[in-house]
DNA sequence: ACCATTTCTGCAATCGATCTCAGCAATCGA
DNA sequence: TCGATTGCTGAGATCGATTGCAGAAATGGT
């Protein structure tokens, strides 16, 4: 691996140094007897460009950040993994960001991108603090956000339509027979989590489905704080939304800590559609977001952002995933 | 975020750009007088390094890629957090890469590290193959591996005593009464993985214990086949031992969908302690690897790599991680 | 075969830092 | 006060590519 530059491949091909670079990075402005000798010789000599010259020199690397809370979350890991095949099959690099729940980091990441010549990075907000933070590199920097963002229409989002998967899910448990379903929210913040908040008390409304807000969104242990509500209700509700899937986990485990069984005491659904929920018990029926689809989604838009495209609102649908944590209020 | 160039920062200061260099990455090369003062200069015009172009004058980034079979796996989502903290703690930034069982993915994680002037890798690998491939580069990059390395004794490692582990899990297990104790390997291939199934054997044999195996490693649906094999036992063992979290979660599922009961009618111990087994039903005992001190560690040693240190093999114990999936087998 | 186009290729400046070398100023001892 | 030593700073080459410009080669039409 001694690395071996553009010079050295000029040299033995016989060439310009300018004739190599063009032969790979703009390969119909040299004359095809001509490349194919300098791609020859490249090869033989075990050369590749070198990203970092290129990138100082461009203006533009590939090294596409994707900046979330917290990878130790499932969702976000899926993301992860869904970002880094998009980026990849288009030639990017992606690296990833974890904020921590540190207040400014979003922040210091998009500087850092910008620094690292990034042609966009990627943000999957977890408040809507990072949003604002946004704002200021917003009309300067390359972003596309995870999340739907008010103020600034120019920025490009892709999201997974929170209220056609809160009704998904009200739909499912209404057709087992229940009538009594309550929510439990999880961290707040982000316009997303807004959103399916807020389509399931619209839903409740609509289906004259009383509703019934679980666990104080605040509280660390989540399980813990809406399986106490739960008890503690009056007319104890037959199933409940989570509002992502680790929720679900929790409170199926906190459930079957204190005795009650789920299904049959209780019904959960899940929203995310994680491929771990199928490895817990009772499997998780939850309400799936297309990860896959959000990944690729996001480079793209980020290259359309790159090529001046218009800036694209993505959308997207969810769909149920059927396993075995919900049954009928009385089987 | 016009950028500003080490040049603007020397025009305005009234230096050379040597000296706004110095100033920077050389503080004591320079009056104090002097360095203040273009400090002062250069933080009113907003100015930073560029690390790209520093990359490659320096030939040596700030870039340390993570090489994970896999972010999905929650443990690998652990251990990329762990390391990301630990490398933005010293000044690096942690690239993930994830081989998603490609063959050579890894070989070719390594050169393009090598591309980007990475000043080391860290590799966490899946298999026997991503070392052979990591040989070929051994000698001419710096990386730091995540297992044993039998071959090449100048690579440094940090890995978990999976024996203490083991030995952890079996105590626990016998002192609550057990005799009878299973183990179900998890996919084969890494040292580590190795090392843990010789540990049950080498056990099982001291301690009179009738060695079980359950469950085909090549399966890919886990769970499953553990169940089946322990069903089909003439003897059913009343403990099982995984070699992972996520494949305990798994037969915890399946033994739930089967209708029996964890820890009532068999106790499960997992292997990594992962936070999201606090989560489930019941909420996993497990054997605790110290993912920050690998993180930690990880990172550590690949800095002594680049200081020409003697290379340093760390064995790390692990933990009791005691929660509800195990009890006494009669209780 | 000749001139006008169209293609190719080479030259050299440039991206934003680093670092060796040399020069100059300040300090010090005698 | 002078020569030597030490401390700072500037000059300029360099890392490995890209790209506008200009000149050379190839092509085409007649």
């Amino acid at each position: 691996m001694t690395e071996v530059s553009i010079d050295d491949v000029a040299r033995v091909a016989g060439v310009h140094r300018s004739t190599v670079s063009r032969a790979f990075s703009n390969p119909d402005a040299v004359r095809a007897q001509t490349r194919e000798h300098v791609l020859r010789v490249a090869g033989e000599l075990g050369y590749t460009m070198n990203p970092v010259a290129q990138a100082l020199r461009r203006r533009s690397s590939t090294l596409v950040p994707l900046i979330v809370p917290d990878v130790t979350n499932p969702f976000y890991a899926e993301l992860a993994r869904a970002t880094a095949v998009a980026a990849e099959k288009r030639g990017y690099r992606m690296v990833l960001c974890t904020t921590e729940n540190e207040a400014n980091s979003t922040a210091s990441y998009v500087t850092a991108m910008q620094a690292m010549y990034s042609p966009f990075g990627i943000v999957a907000p977890s408040t809507r603090i990072d949003l604002e933070a946004l704002e200021r590199f917003g009309s300067t920097s390359k972003v596309v956000v995870l999340d739907r963002v008010e103020d600034d229409p120019s920025v490009p989002t892709v999201t997974v339509d929170g209220r056609q998967g809160i009704e998904l899910a009200f739909d499912h448990l209404a057709g087992l027979g229940h009538r009594s379903i309550a929510y439990a929210p999880g961290i707040v913040g982000t316009y997303t989590a807004h959103d399916r908040h807020q389509a399931y008390t619209d839903l409740a409304a609509e289906r004259d489905v009383r509703p019934s807000i679980l666990g104080a969104a605040a509280d660390p242990d989540h399980g813990r704080s809406v399986v106490d509500h739960w008890l503690a209700s009056d007319d104890r509700p037959t199933a409940i939304i989570a509002s992502n899937d680790v929720i679900a986990f929790s409170i199926i485990s906190e459930l079957g800590a204190r005795g009650h069984r789920v299904p049959d005491d209780v019904s959960v659904i899940g929203f995310d559609g994680l491929e771990l929920g199928a490895h817990i018990h009772p499997r998780l029926t939850s309400i799936r977001q297309p990860v896959d689809e959000l990944g690729r989604l996001a480079v793209e838009l980020g290259e359309g952002l790159l090529r001046g495209e218009p800036v694209r609102h993505e959308v997207l649908p969810t769909s149920l995933l059927l396993r075995s944590s919900t049954t009928g209020p009385f089987a």
